[in-house]
DNA sequence: TATGAATGAGCTTTCATTCAT
DNA sequence: CATGAATGAAAGCTCATTCAT
């Protein structure tokens, strides 16, 4: 008998059809009622499956959410990659305002996920995104900004951490204004004003500006070096210190 | 029986204790476990009464929790208000570093709680802080923006949504970021720089002030921040020292 | 209002019966399905109580077992030692025919029980009665041995395990025998029969007595046996008669 | 495709090897976890077949536990009797030793089974070995007890059922009292003494003894037989009497 | 009004059995 | 025949809510 293997392809892809079916739904419903408020019965009947066979493709339903949640941030982080990889200009502020225009959208269409991200860090032990997921998402931007002072485009004064904390910070507190005021009053506010303040903001404030800034530098940059070097030393003397 | 008014404050004041207390407890156990994960024995517990009282007090857990949230956003406005009334100094930047450092510690302190504010919007139909108390949280900073550019502190062409969404974008990413990587490695990141950081951006991008602030700023900024973290380095030190 | 505390007994004495429902439908439950095959919902149908009320009282199915098992245990011993202690007869071999008639009556009516015990000894380490229990009640043969051998009844070369071995394993294969015998064929193996045998097999083997008991025993204990027999056939045949 | 009838043999035997590895596999599984506890996917891959195989042999696990119980006292049986068999000596009380030792050791080895076949007589009215397995076991020891009568070793008023009580009885509750005393405290009460004591309680009390006990056999003999014609005539009288 | 014992709907998870391949 | 993915009924257990006291 042929009935074998019709299509070799047809046996595996089914099954990654249904996989994907129980991650889209579970997805879907972990979004509209949260970790607590999901029920397995409607997962599995949104994927039109069987209640039981979730359980052959996920150990429980901790571990579907956490699945549904690294595929998540992993998705993420490759589609902010494509969007660096596919930018058409070459200049820093123009990649910058593409990642923000991406990262803007994203976190308005997915704000209940990014929530969910950092409430079950918190609450509940066993569904908890490694902090690894979350990294290779920011480092995107990271990147990015170190390309930057690399190309001479921005301050090499200028700190990561303190940049990545208003980049991501407004965006995500703007795009959480823009939602809430969405669905109230009709006067939305767009996502466009908020990406080129961002964008002129960060012009502004770590751009590589004129040379007025340049004079002054040599001498800062010297005193900057210094207290590199003293920081380091004095991690070096903890570190020889008894516990 | 003559039990009854043996003082008439007495029965007020018991209830009104008895409310507190049970608002005390819910808040506490709500903040640890989330709203599904809560149990209202073990508010009751806590406030020490008997589980049938707290329906005598709240019509189910979901209005509890409405109630919770509501008193806590309240809360909030009223301390940043107190913050601003007691503020010493009278210049918008100083008056502006008590805010923020007011609210990043908050932030960091109820973490939970704002997300389960904004998680709960969403999900949960019935839970729902009212858009109110939030934008009277916000009107804290609001109406501090809209003073310092009565008194010429603040450009008058600085846009209020903008700054608002920078402050509170960015000390919120801050928090989150200081949260997650204060029980990973143990370089804790402190408030100190990110508040000044924070301020010397406004000080920079929004004031009104000669040309001076605009030039040196971002590397002195930096400067700052170094040495921020250097004396935070020479306390965390100073504190393994023998007594 | 006097409403409180009607009757101050009734309180405590309605939850005491609640609890002796629950146990007593428990055991019935366990007895015909075995530890696996019983349902928590038979066992709150038939104790004419909630689901979730059987969990205000044990912890889980396995606790509730766990506590059925012993408490049986327990009131086998107290009634063992009832029969010992109301026993008219003061010679040892009265007693232990007490006990003997009192043990195998007790295994036919519990056989379900006993077989639980042992199995679930084995297979669920969490449902496994204390050999304490258990030695309690073998205790009770144990005590009638040495004091048998105290008052000379009893040779003082009788080993007490081989004796105790004899007596339980007997009788419990006995039991076994009976009914299993009983619901085939009609022709009923009686219990008098297997305790007089026994007995007179105690008599000859441990008895410290003089030799005319040991001489005849063997041969009159079996005509001993047939009369009785005989006699339980009258009866069987007389219940059949019209009244 | 010319695969079919490679060796007509092959065929067969690949069946019945396949049904051999599903019967250990069961019954291994079986008395590792009890009837409920047993998974069928576990015995399917101790067989190293599908799961859905199993159900070509056996119409359901209740089916499959039966066979498995049946052939295990079958197996029991044909030891039993090979044991009588292969006994060098020829004498009734060192047939009846290693009838005993075999007894003892396979109840110790398989005390889950035998407890199961019972437990299941009663709880799962679907798993019931039948009476006549049992009895085939049983047998053995009747067939060598009554070959002792007739050989003139045991005496003649010995009752049948009263020594297979005593041995069968016997052997179990001192294989059970080995086994729980065996892993906890190490004072191991070891196999063969149990045996002695148990053939040299049949010595004296069931063997055919000196001359003094022959002396009233005659006659008592002769008053046991009429009891037993009376006894069947009773038999007879009550089965024609209407229900 | 305060209580906490009682409730039962609803949850996640298991596993014997089926059936398309 | 052999397979194992799929099924869904049914289990133990939880907990917000009720209500007799």
């Amino acid at each position: 008998m042929a009935t074998k293997a019709v299509n070799p392809e047809t046996q595996r892809a089914k099954l990654e059809r249904k996989e994907r079916a129980i991650l889209e739904a579970a997805r879907g419903v972990f979004v509209e009622h949260g970790f607590d408020g999901a029920r397995m019965s409607e997962i599995a009947r949104r994927a039109q499956i069987g209640e039981g066979t979730i359980y052959s493709y996920y150990e429980s339903k901790a571990e579907l959410m956490l699945t549904v949640l690294q595929q998540f941030w992993d998705g993420l982080t490759l589609e902010a990659e494509a969007v660096m990889a596919s930018s058409q200009v070459d200049g820093f502020f123009e990649r910058l305002q593409a990642l923000a225009q991406y990262h803007l959208s994203t976190v308005i269409e997915n704000a209940d996920f990014i929530n969910l991200t950092f409430a079950l860090r918190r609450n509940n032990s066993e569904v908890s995104v490694s902090r690894d997921h979350l990294r290779h998402y920011v480092a995107v931007f990271d990147n990015l900004f170190r390309r930057g002072q690399d190309r001479g485009e921005i301050r090499q004064d200028a700190v990561l951490w303190q940049a990545r904390d208003v980049f991501y910070g407004t965006l995500e507190y703007s795009a959480r204004s823009i939602e809430m005021t969405m669905d109230a009053d009709r006067t939305e506010r767009h996502q466009g004003p908020v990406v080129d303040q961002m964008i002129s903001l960060f012009r502004a404030h770590y751009g590589a500006g004129p040379d007025e800034y340049g004079l002054a530098s040599p001498t800062l940059n010297n005193l900057s070096s210094k207290l590199d070097r003293l920081s380091e030393q004095f991690d070096a003397l903890s570190k020889r210190l008894p516990q």
